[in-house]
DNA sequence: ATGAGTGCAAAGGCTTTGCATTAGG
DNA sequence: CCTAATGCAAAGCCTTTGCACTCAT
């Protein structure tokens, strides 16, 4: 299915109003395939979303549950879109360009992970909503070009 | 020994001249033994302390070596002691009242990651420096207080 | 038609910077 | 002493907000 017509029934998934700049903001997220930042996002959308648009957008498509937000290293804030498949979101920040990866980790440390929360949770009688692992480095691109 | 004390040790482990605002930086944060955010420093600090001095000496001592800087959700600057015994930093963010707590994992936990990022490097052909599992909830002060 | 969504520009908040003053070694 | 560090105020960013206009339904 084109990215376009993807883009479009995800809104209309929710009962929000389909309007441009939202769709572009999807478009380009289905597109990449990858978390962008608001200034990526700006980039992409070659001025056909003025940048408070894009603001009120995000907040908007976070609440409507289509995307996710975090913030990056340096502060910037990250958007994704929210699949079902994975709910939690662990990334790779590459230290060199910027670009940040999203990784799926292997099931059985993902479910290590949640034991020990678990345990964490019975200590110290708090309660965890929600992990990230985050991991920081050279991506393969970078890699490669040193 | 007194956090006075300590903390000048500390700066003068390094060769970094011995003032007083980057003193109570480091006396506050081990005191107070957890992560602490620039605006709580500065009230903590209660005007002892200029804003433009407090993001030059946190930058200071970054470089020093003896503070790790993060961001935390809504974007803020966290910073910590960086202490030898533990060299990833994984934290608790609670939700509710937005203290930060320190974690230390289980070591096999720990080195279970260690693997699958080993493991993703090879895979993708990228390398990692760093990581950090943070968590979200609510901590355990908050949770009783409900 | 009418309220939600948008764009522009201005305001706001946090962080950085310039410069004169102070204080550390 | 003499340079590094500080404090103050101004400048810079990024993000949010107010308001008039436009567009989706």
């Amino acid at each position: 299915m084109s990215v376009k017509k993807q883009s479009r029934e995800l809104l209309s998934s929710t009962n929000a109003s389909i309007t441009n700049p939202r769709l572009i903001v999807i478009e380009l997220l289905l597109q990449q395939a990858k978390p962008l930042t608001i200034e990526q996002i700006l980039k992409l959308s070659k001025g056909k979303i003025a940048q408070s648009t894009l603001y009120r957008v995000i907040n908007d498509l976070t609440q409507f549950g289509l995307i996710v937000e975090f913030t990056g290293p340096d502060n910037t804030i990250v958007v994704e879109l929210k699949t079902n498949s994975t709910e939690h979101h662990h990334h790779i920040f590459c230290e060199d360009c910027g670009e940040i990866v999203d990784i799926e980790l292997d099931t059985q440390l993902e479910s290590e992970i949640e034991k020990e929360i678990r345990k964490l949770e019975a200590k110290f009688s708090l309660s965890i909503h929600d992990h990230s692992l985050e991991l920081y480095g050279t991506c393969a691109s970078c890699s490669k070009n040193r």
